[in-house]
DNA sequence: ATGGCTTGAGTGTCAAGA
């Protein structure tokens, strides 16, 4: 089973793009952010065409999240239960037998604004709300752009990244206490080449010089984990023209 | 350099992303 996470950064513009991608890696799932649509702009019959079903919590202009799958998924739920959020940020459900959970994290804006304790409180009620879940579901997959690079190896310029938005202690921890949950990190089950990131700015030929953040992820439960089979990102997508600044991640389970 | 791109909103330019 092949489970993937991909922040399209609005899917009316990358739809030929995740089509493409779709077609020459034949994911199971396949989770989206920033679709920036609500249900009346989603591509359902493009992507059924392709053979893909589709379910999508979104909103217009901003966050929405999608999860695609070859089968049928059951018991969706939207949104983080007992957290008031109007920003439409999760989806779940099972595909396969395995729970999948596709997030779109809160960027953060800037270390100390309000944006960022709201992102330390999604995070809370996020970590909160797995806990749970785990316990239902034991094969757990939690897939999206998490909006936090993990560890100085995740970023390119760690010195000029220290303690800045994405990588600040506070945002770390809030990562560690996913993990604390009996969540891996699936690209960290397997040896990896250094400076691979996952995120690059546009601005500045942020992807030419490779000036990039790991900050999508895949974290597994333990059953999970111990058949995951290979992790990777894949750099392709970004090269096209009208790209994302996100590329996918896939994790490969037996 | 609170700059540098990209998107969606919606027509002039701004919020938001990371």
């Amino acid at each position: 089973m092949k489970i993937a996470t991909w922040n399209v950064n609005s899917l009316k513009v990358r739809l030929p793009h995740v089509l493409d991608w779709l077609a020459a890696n034949q994911p199971d799932a396949l989770c989206l952010q920033e679709t920036k649509t609500e249900d009346k702009g989603f591509p359902f019959d493009e992507l059924a065409a392709a053979g893909y079903r589709a379910l999508h919590n979104g909103q217009k202009t901003y966050n929405g999240v999608a999860l695609l799958t070859r089968s049928e998924a059951v018991d969706v739920h939207v949104d983080i239960p007992a957290f008031d959020d109007p920003q439409k940020r999760v989806i779940a459900a099972t595909v396969d037998g395995v729970r999948i959970v596709c997030g779109y994290m809160p960027n953060g804006s800037e270390v100390g604004s309000d944006k960022y304790a709201y992102k330390l409180k999604w995070f809370a009620a996020l970590t909160d709300w797995l806990k749970g879940e785990l316990t239902r579901h034991p094969k757990l997959a939690l897939l999206g752009d998490y909006n936090i690079a993990p560890d100085d190896r995740d970023v390119h310029d760690p010195v000029a990244w220290k303690d800045k938005i994405l990588c600040s202690e506070p945002e770390r921890a809030a990562f560690r206490a996913l993990l604390d949950l009996g969540l891996a990190d699936a690209f960290r089950l397997f040896e990896q080449p250094e400076k691979i990131y996952s995120w690059w700015d546009y601005r500045q030929m942020g992807f030419r010089l490779n000036r990039g953040l790991r900050i999508d992820h895949i974290l597994l439960s333990k059953p999970l984990a111990e058949s995951c089979r290979a992790c990777i990102i894949d750099k392709a997508p970004r090269k096209l023209e009208r790209p994302s600044d996100h590329a996918p991640v896939m994790a490969e389970l037996a």
